[in-house]
DNA sequence: TATGTGGGTTAACAGTGTTAACCTTCGGTA
DNA sequence: TACCGAAGGTTAACACTGTTAACCCACATA
């Protein structure tokens, strides 16, 4: 009973934005639409987040939860550091393409919006980072990789990448390019843009 | 007197929204705000914009321009195809340090709005790549450079450096990194990432 | 003199985020 | 048993948004 309801107002919120945000995009979300689609006042969504903003960075959160989940576990099953780093991009372009609309969400969100996004929360959100920055020091200590500055690297790394994603996702690409080509090509350009010292691992 | 009425509202709206945007981001842009600032009613803008994506589309094609520009003057004063790759991704990245706003407004504008951006404009919008398409060419021409689809590699190119710059721009680097240093480490990945073949350029 | 047209206006609509005030239901204590 | 307070919700309202319809006025042309 308490149960029943208590699929708590707020996550069925959560869900609910979701749901709007995947078939339909970040502008198409507003309080009245959530609300209208659970079936209570607009006015209640204040019960369990203080405003819009707070609402979406909920939001970013759980996807960006779901991505470095993702990534986590791929991670664990490459022993060398080289191809796991490989697998790690991999990973997060699969991600891109196929929750383009969540997405956007942890990334293409304006800049603006993002200022005010709580500094304490990238912390959990840098765990994804921490990944890959791991990743690049065991390929240092083992000598495949050489890279003085593995979490500076490791940034580098993941904004190429954004770049790549943001461009293929927002359709800016000359529709003379291939998409699979050149997320290809940008990869293998991104890889080897790092230091790695054996020539034939992969 | 035709003149002075004639610096045509279209002007005034366009200048006036591009300072409301300088100064407040993208967000901050409402066209009751443009027509207040320019004395004026909200509904004149209609007489010269389809509505506010067509408002929005003729900012990002004039601030498009200007970097653009911006691009062509610098790459005429380089011979070397090399340094020419460098001194344009230079160029683009102070663009972006200089004028964070209208970069925004080039790049970071949500991928919905972005949809509805007409693609006959998008011919325009590439002559920036066309420059950086070009140098390659020729770097691969005198051998300087081995790419086997420059328009694909020139792409990629932009594609991580833009990645780079939003991420900085967007304010989501660890605060343990320096920011001239991401970005110059980053520059440094991107053309090392380039198949160039004399390794003393420079 | 009439006419229509370019450049502008006001009023209104439907939708937005957000706040204030109110209501209802329930558990715990006097 | 009676009362109180709080949790969880509501309605009404405010100020703002983009956009449309209807009107208005000055001017050039037939």
């Amino acid at each position: 009973m308490d149960e029943n309801k208590d699929i708590s107002l707020k996550r069925r919120i959560l869900d609910a934005s979701q749901e709007l945000i995947v078939d339909g995009g970040y502008q198409n979300l507003s309080l009245r639409k959530i609300a209208r689609k659970i079936g209570v006042s607009a006015t209640s969504i204040y019960l369990h987040f203080d405003n819009k903003d707070h609402l979406i960075h909920t939001l970013m959160e759980k996807s960006i939860d779901k991505l470095n989940r993702q990534l986590m576990e791929r991670a664990r099953e490459i022993e060398n550091p080289v191809s796991r780093l490989e697998a790690l991009a991999r990973t997060y372009i699969e991600f891109a393409l196929e929750n383009p609309r969540e997405y956007q969400i942890i990334y293409l969100v304006s800049s603006d919006a993002m200022t005010r996004y709580p500094k304490e929360k990238f912390r959990e959100a840098r765990r994804g980072y921490e990944v890959l920055t791991r990743t690049i020091e065991e390929g240092v200590q083992s000598g495949l990789m050489e890279e003085d500055n593995p979490r500076l690297a490791s940034y580098s790394f993941w904004a190429q990448l954004h770049g790549v994603m943001s461009v293929v996702l927002s359709r800016r690409l000359d529709n003379r390019i291939d998409r699979d080509e050149f997320i290809e090509q940008s990869l293998e350009q991104i890889v080897d843009g790092f230091h790695i010292r054996t020539a034939a691992v992969r």
